[in-house]
Order: structure tokens, then C-alpha cells, then sequence
DNA sequence: CTGAAAGCGCTTACAG
DNA sequence: CTGAAAGCGCTTACAG
């Protein structure tokens, strides 16, 4: 089925290795007969022949290939479509391949648990979208492997590449003090990153820290107006935030945790009456997408694209001085203007 | 660096074949006593051994490798969350991995421009995921090419998996008319879709067909309240329909090709006071994801899991036959109830 | 200018 | 029970 170098050789009644040599374009030396060349190479047409890769990759001794590793449970890696991309292209630039992979949460007592990007020699590199809950024993498992890997989304202190959510959170009360604002209350979402655990992606705590220390700085009081103890259905949240709405020492202007709390507070602001911006000013936390997909609110925006350019040339690095760490890398979110402050 | 076979060989003494039949189990026939296999086992683990790849593939013959071929132009390829998860998942199922590459809208003379899964061997199939505007230069280097594909999204009548957008539109029509509506229109929303080319995505003919199919069998005339010639901007969408709601003759329904029209169009009910669902019923189209992020309409959802799955059933099987064709695959959206009907 | 040979890392009949 | 040898498909010094 499958045509070989052999069988190209035999067609143009050649040895392989000419074979090889011209279709690889490492003949120049050779001064072979443009018309040899010609014939050869119609042949590999003629048969169809298509080189078998890994044929190279075991005397290269490179794989050409790096791999993602996602969790196997979805809530704990982010991979919007930018970041996905992002990642790709850099690879590309790279001369490299994008494999797609799952870790498990936990490894049970045999190895069969471990993904096959471990436990087997196929790429050249990892890049971990792994972002909370990370056991011990994953660390351990890819510590411990000789593949250099760089993690996303996560603060670690090294080989880390990741969103500097407390500064988006600064900024995020700074243009809503521009703007004028003073009762400025944040609210969080966790839902979409908490699982039944109570461990959450480290953006939980620093874009609140931003917005905290940013308060502070201001002389402003923060305040959080989600409960954190019981998360509200979605039906329910409009309903809530209503009432704080209602409330006569109610905020002039929310920071969100993230956008798809955006609906009900919108709701809700109806609800109260409250005019966007004029009466109540609004900015989000976003992904990238959400831009394309009619955000109309102010956002700080995920830098996916430069997270994943960033991760893969932080990987180069690693791939070129193997064993070696790098101090991790943070990276700036971007400011969408919504026309909600 | 890295460690081979035979260096595990001589730490444990034994011949490079030994060590192989142990590492992979296959030492049963053998009657190797328990003790060199530990010994053996121990040696691998010490020397941090893991096994090349590319030198079993060599002789297998097999890559245990899916290649997902994305358009370059990501408004041409459709991978929400859900189905990149559900293919992966239904490849690992099959112990296949999944590659990503992207397959550029034209190839120049020379062959360079074209992708290196399908330069070169590295993959035992490809999954296609290019919906629309697919130039025939492409489809020919795909068919000639030797290996099995299978395309998602996209209408052709062999070796396709599409959601059945005519059958959905039907049944949007359906719930409407259950719900005692008579004046539904159809809102079309093609930015998403369209570059700046005139070829749509087949859902763009196929949501209204069905749409138009169901009203005529209900005796009921089809309208389509969107301007196809220039396309609104985001912000002027809203004051559009907010026209179009205030008008006498107002739909008190509407279908919705996509959900990021759902936003300009709660913004003109509520311009045009009225309510939803009471005085305006709303169905749209969407995607998996939007569930979660709070839709909070009734929606035709996209069935991504399910193509994702049925995609690789078919690929599975091309495999097995190679060089054989098979029936494209329609897979049916699923309802989801948002409050909004 | 082209061929024969060795080798990449591993597996697997085949000997013993 | 274990080793030596051949071979997977390809590349690349080395001869001639």
C-alpha cells in the first residue's frame, strides 16, 4: 500500500540513497544530471511516495514536535481558541508540530495511568495548560521527565508563563477612578473555574488583590458583593444583584471577575433602573473571543496570543539549554473599550 | 542526553532484546525469572529510560497519530471546546493521537506551501475541519493524498459529519408554532461566517431553508428581517431591530442564526418594551459552550460532542478500508431551553 | 557522478 | 532462559 524509497529507486533504477539525496535537495554536491533528477523525482510523484517521517526522526534524534497537555477534566485548562492558535503558529515558525494531550488528575499505581507523551519518546518539548489543582504527583511525573516543559495559566516560580491578573485588577479600578467613580465593588464568579474542590485558578485571588490594593491606595473602601460561600444559580444572580442594586448605598461601578456575569448584573441594572454608564459603570475580565462575539462592556482582556508566543519561545530556550530553568514570565492583559464606563 | 535501549542493557547485563521483551511485557512466553525483571525494570527507571517513539512506529508501520487539519484562516474552521475534546477523546479510545496543523487556503507552485502532514508521513488519517470556501486545489491535494480523510462541518455527499442545519431550522419553526406563534421571522447573521469572500458556511442557506420549509408546510408566510446586503455593524444592529420590533406588523417571534445575535436583539425588545417571552419569542442557533456561559434563549445547539465522535467512527473505519469511501453522516442539534419561548 | 555499507533505536523471528 | 541477527525506512559518510 504504502510506497518506500526503495520502490522510487527501483522505478527510476537508481540506488535509494539518490533517491534520497534529490528529494531532499542535498544533491548540489553531486552535480547530478538535471535530466537523473527529473526522472527521480516523477517517479516519487508517479508512486505517490510520501517519506516516512519517523524514519528521519530517529537519526535526527528531534521529534519536530511539541506537546499540549491539557487536564482530563476541562473546567482546569483554558484553551480559548487564540491561545490555541497562538501556539500553533509560534510552533510553526519553530519548525515544529502541535500534539494534543490529556494528564490525568492522578496517577493510580501502575504506570498505565501516565499518558503516552511520558511514559514514550514523541515530542521535544511540553507545554502544560494544567492551571489549578495541580496533584504533586503530575509535578512530580513531568519534573522528572527528561522533556523540557514550560506551564501556562499557572504562577509558578519558574518555566511559568502567566496573565499578570493583579495588575488588570489595578487597572481595572484605575480607569473606573478616571472615570470618576468612587463606590467602585467587585464581584466575583468562581464557577466557572471551581470544581466540587476548593482550590481555584490563582486569578481568584490576585485580581481581587489588585483590585483591593488599588482601593487602598486611592483611599477607597473595597467591597465584594458576591457571596462566596454558596454560588448562586444563574437564575438567581439577576435576582440578587437586583436587590444590591436597589440597596441606597449601592456601587456606582462593578469590577467583574469575569464576563459571563455580565448578563445578570446587566439584568439587574435594568431591573434597578440604572443606566449604562451614566448610573452604573462596568468593567469585565475577558477573554479574547469575547470580543468578536459583541461584548459590550469594558474588559481587560486575556492575553492569550502573547501567553502562547511567549510560552513557546520560553520552550525554545529550554529545548536549547536542556535542563535549565527560567524565571517565569508575566504577561499584560489589554483594555477593550465597551462603552460601559 | 538521552537514554537508549542499550545503555539499559549494559547497566542490567543483559542483551538489548531482553531488556525489550521485558519493558514491553511480551517476556511472558519467556519464563524470565522475576528477579532480572526487576532488575531490569529498576535499570530503565534509574537511568530515567523511555522508549523511542519512532523506532517501533518503523516497523509497525502504524503512527498511532490523527492529524486535525484546521484552515489558516480560522474564520474557515469551526473548533469549539467541545468538539476538539470529543475527537480527542474518541482517538484516544482507539489509542490514536491527535495532531494539529493547519492547511493554507492555496499552495504556490513550488510544494513548499503545502502542510508537512500531508508532505510527509506522520499520521494514519486526517480529520478536516475547513467548513467553507475550500478552494479545489486543496480538496485534490487531499484526495490524492493517500491517506484516509475525513471532513467535519461541511456538506459533501462521501466521507463528511455535519450537523442537519435544514432539520433544524424545521424544528425552531415547530416550537414556535406550539407555542402558538404565527408571525416568526428569521434573523440572519452571516459576519461570523463570512470573510470577505461571498461563499458562506452551508448553514447560512441550510437554517433558513428549514426555516422556510416548516412555515410553508404550516401555511405560514417565512420573513427574513435582516438586511443580507450590508451587514449591520454590532452597534447598529440594535437600533435595526429595535425599528423592525416597533413596527405594526412586528414578528412575535423570531429564529436566530446565531446567538451573538441574541444581545442587540434583548437590547431592542427592550427598547421596543416589549417582553420576552410573552411578546416576543425567541429560538437561535448556537454552540455548546454558550450554555454554560449563560444563555439564557432557547437554542438549537450544536451537536459538536457528537460529531466529534461520529467523525472518528468514520475515519476508524476508512482506516480499516483504505481506499474506500463512505455515505456522509448527518448528526441532529439538540434543544435547550432557555426561558425564552 | 553513483553505489555499497553502516547506522539511527527498537522489535522479533530464529538459534541455541 | 538468553543472545545474535535481521530488518523497519531512511540518511549519510565513505568508496570508487
Amino acid at each position: 500500500m504504502v510506497v518506500t524509497l526503495k520502490e522510487v529507486a527501483k522505478k527510476a533504477g537508481v540506488h535509494p540513497s539518490v533517491v534520497s539525496r534529490i528529494l531532499n535537495n542535498k544533491a548540489d554536491n553531486y552535480n547530478i544530471s538535471e535530466k537523473r533528477r527529473k526522472e527521480i523525482r516523477q517517479a516519487a510523484i508517479d508512486l505517490g511516495y510520501v517519506p516516512n517521517i519517523s524514519a528521519r526522526i530517529i537519526q535526527e534524534g528531534s521529534f519536530g514536535c511539541v506537546a499540549l497537555l491539557l487536564s482530563s477534566d476541562s473546567g482546569k485548562s483554558y484553551l480559548p481558541s487564540h491561545l490555541l492558535e497562538s501556539i500553533h503558529d509560534e510552533l510553526e515558525k519553530n519548525d515544529k508540530h502541535l500534539l494534543l494531550t490529556k494528564l490525568p488528575d492522578a496517577y493510580s499505581d501502575d504506570r498505565s495511568q501516565i499518558p503516552k507523551v511520558l511514559q514514550t519518546l514523541m515530542a521535544d518539548g511540553l507545554i502544560i495548560d494544567y492551571t489549578h489543582q495541580v496533584s504533586e504527583e503530575v509535578i512530580s511525573q513531568i519534573e522528572k521527565h527528561t522533556l523540557p516543559a514550560v506551564w501556562i495559566n499557572i504562577k509558578h516560580s519558574k518555566d511559568s508563563v502567566y496573565p499578570d491578573n493583579i495588575e488588570a485588577g489595578k487597572i481595572a479600578v484605575r480607569k473606573l477612578i478616571e472615570a470618576g467613580r468612587k463606590n467602585i465593588a467587585y464581584v466575583t464568579e468562581i464557577t466557572y473555574f471551581a470544581g466540587n474542590n476548593s482550590e481555584y485558578h490563582y486569578s481568584v485571588a490576585d485580581r481581587y488583590a489588585g483590585y483591593k490594593a488599588e482601593m487602598k491606595k486611592a483611599g477607597l473602601k473595597p467591597r465584594n458583593i458576591n457571596n462566596n460561600d454558596k454560588l448562586l444559580a444563574r437564575e438567581k444572580q439577576a435576582e440578587y444583584f437586583t436587590k444590591i442594586l436597589r440597596q441606597s448605598d449601592r456601587p456606582d461601578a462593578l469590577v467583574l471577575y469575569w464576563s459571563s456575569l455580565a448578563a445578570p448584573i446587566i439584568q439587574a441594572a435594568r431591573n434597578a433602573k440604572l443606566h449604562i454608564p451614566e448610573d452604573l459603570a462596568i468593567i469585565t475580565f475577558s477573554s479574547y473571543l469575547s470580543q468578536n462575539t459583541g461584548l459590550t462592556i469594558n474588559a481587560l482582556v486575556e492575553p492569550e496570543i502573547e501567553m502562547g508566543v511567549k510560552a513557546v519561545k520560553m520552550l525554545s530556550k529550554k529545548m536549547k539549554n536542556p535542563g535549565k530553568s527560567f524565571k517565569s514570565q508575566s504577561v499584560d492583559f489589554s483594555y477593550w473599550e465597551g462603552g460601559s464606563v
